[in-house]
Order: C-alpha cells, then structure tokens, then sequence
DNA sequence: CTGAAAGCGCTTACAG
DNA sequence: CTGAAAGCGCTTACAG
C-alpha cells in the first residue's frame, strides 16, 4: 500500500521503525560489521515492511569515494564498435578482468565534448577507465582522466606516464605471417589495409595515405608485411568488414594480368570478403590464392578455416581489466605485449604453378 | 607540480583561492544561476591553478538525486548480446533516444544477483532502466526495479504496471511474409526458429519444445507462420547466427523428397545460414527455394538481397530511449508497438515447377 | 554488539 | 550578483 510518489524511504526511516541507530542499519546491510542476528532481523524486517530496496547507490558512492562503476571509452559510436568482433571479445575480457571489482561497465565514447550536463568523459562517475583503441582524441582523454585523478588502461595505443598498455605484437606477427606466405613460395603479395586516418579513406595504398596515418595499428601491421614484402601494394578499406574486404578484392584480383599470388588482410573480416571477392570471379582459395588474415575470430558463415593471426582479444580485454584492479588497488598497472600466433588453415597454399614460376624467375 | 597522491581540491578550495562562496563557484561551473564574467573567470583560474577538474560526479549526483545514468539490462553475457545485430542496432536506438538527457548507458545484465558489493540491477546507480528481451528473470528485475522506485522501459516483453513496452508485430508480420509465400505458390513450407528456451534446445520442431517455450518472440513468429501453413514444421535454432542457420538449413534440405520449397526464418542471420545450405547443397536460391528471414539487418557478406520483414531495431530502441526520457520528466511513458514490412528481396521467387505442380496437386 | 557524531562534496532555496 | 546554511543518504572511525 504506497501513494502515487512516496519519499522513498531511507536508512534512517528503517532504522527508526526497527528501533536502532543509523549506523547499525547500516551495518546491517553492508555486513561490514558485527551485528547481532536478532537486530540483523529486525532491520530487515524494518525494511521490508517500509519498502526499503537497500542503501543509496549514489550516497553509498559519494561516501565511500567510490562509484563501482568502470568506463569504457569507444572513439566511435556505440554502433560502430560493436560491428568489430574483436571489440566484443575484449569488452568481454574487461568484463572478466574486473570481475573481482563487481564494477558495472559504463559506456563512453570520445566523440565530442558531452555538452552541458552530459556524462563524458570529464564528468562520468567512473573509478577507472578502459581506453579502447588508438584514436588521436584518446590522448586528450588521458590528459582529462589524469586531472580527475582517474586511472586510465589503453588498449591499443594512447598510453601516456601511469596509463599501463595493453597490446599485441602488430608488425612482428604480420611479419611472421608474411614469412611464412614467402616460404610457400610467393612474391606478388597485395595487401589489403584497415582505415589509416579518421576519415576511413578508402582506395590504393599511397605513401601519402600512409604517410598521414594516426592509426597504429593499420601501420604496425604495414610494416610487418613490408618487412618480408617490401614493395607490397595494395588497398586501404573504409573499415573493416566482409563487405570492404570484398570490394578491396575485386578491385585487386579483377585483372588476371596484375592479379597476386596472395593477399594479406589486416583484419580476419576483410579476409573473408577477399574470399568471396575471389570466389566470385571463379579464383579458387587457395589453390589460386592464398589470403591470410588478422584477429583469428570465427567468422560466422565462412566455410574456410583461415590462416590468419590469431590475437588473444578476450586475453587483451581481461589483461586491461586487471590493470584496473591493480591500480584501483593503488598498485602500479601492468602493461602486457601479448604475442598473436599464426594459425594455419585451409586459405593458404603454394603458389599456382604458373605464377610460382613467375615469381621465382 | 603536485605531490605523489595529493588530496582532490573539492570546489571549496576552489571557492577559497578565488575568494568566493562555495555557492558562487557551484553557479560559476553549472551556470545555472548569475555569476558575474569577472568573478567566473577568478573561480575558473583559481580552478585550473589547484587542478580542480569540476565538480565530482558522485557528490552531485547524490545532492541532484540524478546519477545521468541509464542502465540497459541484457538477459545474457556482453558478447552473446552483441553478436546479435538487432541488439547492436537498438542500443544505437536507445543511445539516440536518451540523447536530450545526456547520461551515460551502464551495461547491466540479469544473469543471477549481483553478490556482495557488486553492481547490480539490485544496487547501480541508474536513473533508469532499459529491460531488454524477454527473458522471464526480467520479471524478477522489474520487481527490484519498482522497489527501488527506479523507472523502467521494457523492449520486446517483460513488461509490468507503469513499464512502458516497445514491441513489434512478430505474429502479424511473420504471417504477411507467410500468405506472400502462399500467394507465390508455395505450400511445402519449413520454419527455422529462434530458441525456444533458456537452454537454447536445438533440432526439431517438437510439440513439448513449443509448449515449454519461454521466448514469446519465437512462439508469436511461429503463431504468424502457422496461421499460413497451419502443419509447418521445421527446427529450432539454438542461437540467432549463420552458422546455426545452416545447420538447420542441411538438416531441412539434404534429402530431396522431404524438401521444402520455401524455408521462413526466425531472423535474418538464420536465412543467410539456410542460404548457405542450400548453396553447398547445389540447390539454386530462389529458382529451387525461396528464403524468408526477419529483421531487415543487412547481413555482411551475404550476395544476396534478402526478402524479409524489415523491423526498424534502431527505432525500437529510440522510441525506449524517448520513454525513458518521458518517465524521468514524470509523464507516463508511451508503449509503442512498431509495424514491420515486408521487403521483397532476391530469395524468393514462385516455386520450382515441379515443386508447384506437386503443391497444387 | 550498539550508538552518537562527523563528514563525503556538492547544489539549492533563501536572504541580502 | 553573492553568501550562509541546510541537507542529499549514507558509512566509518570512535566510544561505550
């Protein structure tokens, strides 16, 4: 039996009605203290009878300093980010990694300055932060986090004094995977690129694009390539999915004349819409192309099991997770280098013979 | 230059090196009251001297009574949510929705209590709550949620008293796409569903598995479907994905004297599986079966267009998003059942011949 | 095991 | 335009 708007009752109210003092209301609840079983009760009681649902969250964070709550800062929209599976699989792995916490996670992005009495990143009621990707904007979002005496983990890129970095080994994996394409026998690789810049630009691999990359990764993995292939050419995409890798694809393989040997995708997505751009103009994988991706996703649909670099991303999530434990802990964070591990599947093969000719002429 | 941990100046250092009232530097970073530019600017400068990031987040949300949070509830693990389409895209929606209030979205999900001092539906310092699926636990959580007095907006289900439901047509939608199926002259139709129980049960279409079923937006797709073809039967997918979709689909199609002419999917990512299929299996999509998903994502990779019932997901969420919007303003918040429609893609296409020749027999 | 007191850091009427 | 005061609802030393 409640009115339309109830004052929502308090601690006080509960302890009042069981008879006892705030304090020990309080322990009763919180459990952080001793308090008989009997009192225990009656608070309980107290409070089931009065409608009670427990201590303010919010009164409970600003005394306790701490809000429970863990930010994840994305450099794009909601959206955007979750069309990446390996995003996925590491908010999945942050999510374990900060288990110990029982923290929620609060989604950020750092599009923008949130206006007004938005929650950005500079007003979030957050404990720690996790910096996911490489962003230029996520170095403004450091500096911000550091001010609000905010512990900050970047994935990827970002890191700054205190902000421990988790991170894979980009340019020496795609090394190890161009290696191992060089040793089958190939020599005319063509690479197709994840986005260089924030505008996505999509098209041939110019030194200019590459030149003003602010994405990390993307030339990591270039260089990786260039290391073993140092005149590979190829495509930048606009992002990376099937469909992009596709049209990369087609655009690389339509002519027979200037066609590769093998393509290597910077992103296990883009492999497959290599594949199917190659499967579409009758070019069979691998036989008459090998492609080798980036992430080791399972890709849902494809029928090949790719060769490609597999990233431990859910690892890479926890790691980060950790790292805000420990520093929330006041320890200092670890920053990891993971190691991604060449899994050789069924898109990779020697060379057909009439282009393994050619190419060891 | 600031020592190792020094203590965060609070806006009352602040007040104090500007030479104000705590009030007036309160006024000077909210703005929401007269504060002379001079004396603004001193409170400012006073502020970046003693690197005072603005007002801390907990103390004002307590003192508000407003913490700018909005909490999604998923009825599963972060990635098993994501890897659906349709939940990315209304999280968008309810991103969008919530835009004029300028919180931030806490991912919540319902999966057993919170224990200890964890952040759960029990205890996050939301101001409310978006419920999305259908899972029966979300009962329980409006339960809590109404006890807690926190206002809650239910997508797809699980709605109670004053809990604003946004749905759509499952049942109504899916027979439109059944009868255009019928008016193309099928008749030897094939269901592949979404789960129908907590246990994600897969294979056949069973009596009991129907009976048990917990998912209303299965059985309301199934109903839909049926009211066409009252004796169709066909399996049960154990997730919304590709690769379960063709599972279902080589089970459905492998034997040529029990296959069907036309297969109705529960969603888009199981018809592109089923397409799949029938690929591998050599039978000619929609010449020798016509594939009806749901949902109208566009299915990366996927060569073909579709035919499906497009559900606008993204406005789903939005309308959420704006009920939440209502309800924090005190006005009752408006359940919306959205209409989806059919559009007529490449995948379906009158029966075989021989097929239609059997069905009009 | 229980209670009285202080205070987390802010914002908001209310005076002036 | 500015200031003094109260209080948001809790938790935590500190006594007893």
């Amino acid at each position: 039996m409640q009115s339309d708007a109830p004052a929502r009752p308090t601690l006080a109210d509960v302890a009042a009605r069981a008879g006892v003092s705030a304090s020990t209301a309080s322990l009763a609840f919180s459990g952080s203290g001793p308090v008989s079983d009997a009192t225990k009760e009656r608070v309980l009681a107290a409070a089931a009878d009065l409608g009670y649902a427990g201590p303010d969250p919010r009164a409970r964070s600003l005394r306790r300093g701490r809000s429970g709550i863990v930010g994840v800062v994305l450099e794009e929209r909601v959206r955007a980010a979750f069309l990446d599976p390996v995003k996925i699989q590491m908010l999945d792995g942050i999510t374990e990694g900060i288990a110990p916490l029982g923290a929620g996670l609060l989604l950020l992005t750092d599009t923008g300055e949130a206006g007004g009495n938005a929650v950005g990143i500079e007003s979030a009621p957050v404990d720690a932060v996790v910096l996911v990707g490489c962003s230029p904007r996520l170095g403004v979002a450091v500096e911000v986090l550091r001010r609000r005496g905010i512990p900050a983990v970047a994935i990827e890129g970002a890191a700054g004094e205190g902000v421990p970095q988790i991170s894979i080994d980009n340019r020496a994996a795609t090394r190890r995977g161009a290696e191992y394409l060089r040793e089958l026998g190939h020599a005319d690789v063509a690479l197709v690129t994840l986005p260089f810049d924030a505008d996505r630009t999509r098209g041939p691999l110019t030194v200019e694009l590459i030149a003003a990359s602010t994405a990390d990764t993307a030339s990591e993995r270039l260089a990786g390539a260039r290391e073993v292939f140092p005149d590979a050419t190829g495509r930048a995409a606009a992002a990376s999915s099937i469909e992009e890798g596709r049209e990369a694809g087609l655009a690389l393989l339509a002519d027979p004349a200037t066609r590769p040997s093998a393509v290597i995708a910077q992103s296990d997505l883009l492999a497959a819409g290599v594949i199917n751009a190659a499967e579409e103009l009758g070019i069979a994988v691998p036989a008459e192309l090998s492609v080798l991706g980036f992430d080791g996703i399972r890709v849902d649909g494809l029928q090949h099991d790719l060769t490609t670099l597999a990233q431990p991303s859910v690892s890479k999530g926890r790691a980060a997770g950790e790292a805000v434990v420990q520093l929330l802990a006041g320890e200092p964070g670890e920053s990891v280098c993971f190691t991604s591990t060449l899994h050789v599947g069924d898109t990779t093969a020697v060379p057909h013979p009439a282009r393994a000719s050619r190419a060891t002429r």
